[in-house]
DNA sequence: ATCAGGCATGTAATCGCTTGCAAAGTCTCC
DNA sequence: GGAGACTTTGCAAGCGATTACATGCCTGAT
């Protein structure tokens, strides 16, 4: 079970075991069979704690995500493996449920496992968190949050810009009775949207009003806010919202309250995962790249070639892109 | 950034700031203070690998699912995953995609990693696999696949029940052109539930026919698997799908089609994950309890008391729950 | 026959931590 | 004041690998 008994087996000693565990081609053929066929006849499977230790690297990327069930984070985290993957590097996921003591906790395992690297794509950062993490050595990408310096990539997408374009396209559509339905987060890229909201909305038509309601970032939440919404002030013509999978929600309390889509209100959502495709109506949302994020994040990590040392303390900005579906409509007459 | 440069920090040996960091509760405080300044001055992590090297156990649960995109298998790693929290444990995931080189990399990997128990949540699994993880002596427990006894125990959802409800319930109003989508998956319960459905129909209605389309585990494979149904034969009057999210995927492309649903097609899933309440129509479909199957998961592979010892080679089986909800009606008359 | 030089393997230190056991301190009580 | 009983600490042996360095062997050239 450990290197040694396979070592006694094959009548070698451990060093030649372990090269032959690892490649090393020193080893003469006959040695190597010998030693295999004892690895197999022992089932023997290298105690990985004891590799890394010893070894000094880790080859293990660490991926910290604020809600597994929102499909955007897992595209990411999809993105990050299969790079992760094809580099021969292993990936770690933790995810935080958005509470910042369980983003703590995973970020000490993360440290205490020693990983190569560390995505943190989490909007429930605070400051004494990124501060520890600017003090670790390990490089870390941040996503939206934190500033870029040091061992510290960041990551963001010029949400301000999708705001923008959503914005300009609802009051085209003669909108003025707007809604914006957010999730319950510290603080970071929600704000952001919303406040490029009233921005745009100040520069785009003045006049329009905004009511503003927010819940737990899931289908749920997104139902719970649209009843929010509609029993306590005057209902909004169009909503928009801060991610696709509240939007989702949205739309079926608005179909259960007997509110047609886009006819008596027009809805947005935001990052484009696939749901937003396949739900009825089919969503307008603005397209976020998770791809290319999980790419970035990747070769910001791995130290794959020397050059790339060059990336930490950078920071990427990627544009999002508006995509007009069917869930959006002239606003109705009143 | 080592024990012992805390241990010099503050003047005391490596076993003590050891006793101080796992709350081995003999240190005096004055000394226990000590230590805690040197950690915190130091920002010292402990190496959580030379940890679980020294210490022999591991607190660590594996959980392998085949697809993490679809819900059923992340809300049942939701379940663990928060049992184990609540009691102490780690949980590291691992994703094959239905792949079975990766299953067979990432159980290497959990064996590497001595985890203190493995659920193996997976589809593709392969005989040589399970004999392998037969061979292992941690504590196993598969889901719907492989047999108990031993250091495995297994998990099953009995689906001929779930179906054979579908199945009335759909005669029963009338559908006799009935069509199944199912996935792409080696072997296991997705046969199963097939089978079930030809059996059941063989009692209930044997004049009533089946055709078969299959295609990946996602919305889209879903879309793709009715486009297939509706090109190449006779179009069935209800659609009995192997879960939800190729369900939804088939009411996208049904509805594309302008077929409503369920006035001229019938369509069911199985799981009840979320999503199959806030599809349009909501979904017919039959609820398998994935809190109920994570919470058997976790106390199955930890040794919480001594006596959960009688818990290893047992076989679980769980009852699944039929769900009517928009998607089905009576068969349309021709 | 002898020796330089490769190749294949073995030896042993090391990684950072846990923990059984021994040693040193502290207290209590007679 | 000192024995006995705890408490609090230190010592040092692992845990299971990796790897620099040493060693032994074989080959070919001199």
């Amino acid at each position: 079970m450990s290197l040694e008994a396979v070592a006694k087996r094959s009548g070698v000693s451990t060093a030649t075991v372990s090269r032959v565990l690892n490649g090393v081609d020193v080893v003469r053929n006959s040695t190597r069979s010998r030693v295999m066929k004892a690895i197999t006849e022992l089932k023997y499977h290298p105690n990985l704690h004891a590799r890394s230790l010893a070894g000094g690297r880790s080859k293990t990327i660490g991926v910290i995500v604020s809600n597994l069930h929102n499909p955007f984070f897992l595209d990411v985290y999809r993105a990050v493996e299969s790079d992760c993957h094809a580099n021969g590097y292993e990936v770690l996921l933790a995810n935080t449920s958005y509470r910042s003591e369980q983003l703590v906790a995973s970020i000490r395992l993360m440290i205490g496992r020693r990983v190569a690297g560390l995505a943190v794509i989490v909007s429930e950062m605070e400051d004494d968190i990124i501060e520890e993490l600017t003090e670790s050595r390990i490089p870390i990408v941040f996503y939206d949050v934190g500033t870029a310096g040091g061992n510290i990539t960041k990551i963001r997408v010029n949400y301000r810009k999708g705001v923008e374009r959503v914005v300009e396209y609802l009051t085209a559509l003669g909108h003025e009775r707007l809604a914006f339905i957010g999730h319950h987060a510290v603080l970071g890229p929600l704000d952001e949207r919303r406040q490029a909201l009233f921005d745009t909305l100040q520069v785009v038509c003045p006049h329009a009003t905004v009511r503003v309601a927010t819940d737990s970032d899931s289908l749920e939440g997104g139902s719970q806010a649209v009843r929010e919404l509609l029993t306590t002030g005057p209902a909004p013509t169009a909503i928009i919202c801060v991610n696709d999978l509240m939007a989702v929600g949205a739309l079926r309390e608005l179909r259960e309250r007997g509110l047609r889509v886009p006819e008596d209100v027009s809805v947005t959502g935001f990052d484009n995962i696939r749901l937003s495709e396949f739900c009825f109506p089919a969503l307008t949302t603005v397209h976020i790249p998770r791809d290319r994020i999980g790419h970035t994040l990747f070769t910001s990590l791995a130290p794959a070639d020397a050059a790339s040392a060059g990336t930490h303390g950078k920071e990427f900005v990627i544009d999002p892109e508006f995509v007009v579906r069917d869930s959006t409509g002239p606003a109705k007459k009143h």
